[in-house]
DNA sequence: TTTCGACTCTGTAGCTACTATAGAGTCAAG
DNA sequence: CTTGACTCTATAGTAGCTACAGAGTCGAAA
């Protein structure tokens, strides 16, 4: 095969800095060399991009990825872990999606503390966001992810 | 009042360093300074801080947070913006909750391919994210915020 | 008086996962 | 032989903090 980097670039829909990145980071292997000091891609390394692609599509972070990439690599009798590792990921989703909805519920009761167009001096969420009466349950839901 | 800046801390529940950090980005502004050139804040700070903090549980970037303490400073005649700011905010919200939602299901979906614990090399899961066929829609949900 | 501990100061580096330059080099086509 | 598309390395920036190092300040106990 031997691809180029912009080649393998527009295969795996990734961007070429991505790429090296990746390689940095120890998650591609370190291509082949042409003559002139460019990157040579394989079939493996395109396999092995979409995988870290697809995995980062699901929002697994870097360090869940290597994971996976090392039983990928190294096949044992067990993929148990595998499941686990997942399973986790979901309840972390799970979470922050529960985290928002209650953001939401408190910004849209927020929002109703102003009808129209006053002056900002009454503007009701000003002031709600001022009043310590009326906040949020504090820095639980404040993870920003 | 003149407290010093871990009193401030403890009251708003904030890290010192993070006061610090909001002083730098000219959230805070910068308070006189004692002989020993210890920050002294008065109740004015106590209250803007409180009124950043209560933006960040809701999960405001600080640049939505610059933008409401302008409001704060000036009053205008018209809170319109307020609003409107807020309705975006809510609507950033309730887009992340959907991606979300849509994530978690092609990780249900995924993790359906294994059921227990076989070898890795034919774990449904891995096959699953090395499978071209069956990814979700590339790299639009993909946005890890 | 000295010394201890709790506090504070500045400045810098680290975190995540990229993204975006600058400035140089490579290579095939015209 | 030059042009243009491509690639290289290295570095800095993004958001919002957090975590040091190394120094200085201050009140109270021994």
């Amino acid at each position: 095969m031997d691809i180029k980097i912009g080649e393998l670039a527009r295969r795996t829909e990734c961007q070429i800095e991505t790429i090296r990145y990746y390689e940095k980071e120890g998650l591609l292997p370190e291509p082949l060399r042409s003559g002139g000091n460019f990157r040579l891609y394989g079939e493996a390394h395109v396999e092995r991009l979409q995988f870290i692609r697809r995995c980062r599509s699901l929002d697994m972070a870097l360090n869940e990825v290597r994971v996976l990439l090392r039983y990928r690599d190294t096949p044992e009798p067990d993929c148990g872990e595998i499941n686990t590792l997942l399973d986790e990921h979901i309840q972390q989703v799970e979470v922050r999606v529960e985290e928002l909805l209650q953001l939401k519920r408190h910004l849209v009761e927020l929002r109703q503390k102003c009808a129209g167009a006053r002056p900002t001096e009454s503007c009701g969420i000003l002031q709600g966001l001022a009043d310590s009466s009326c906040h949020p349950a504090t820095s639980d839901s404040a993870q920003i992810n």
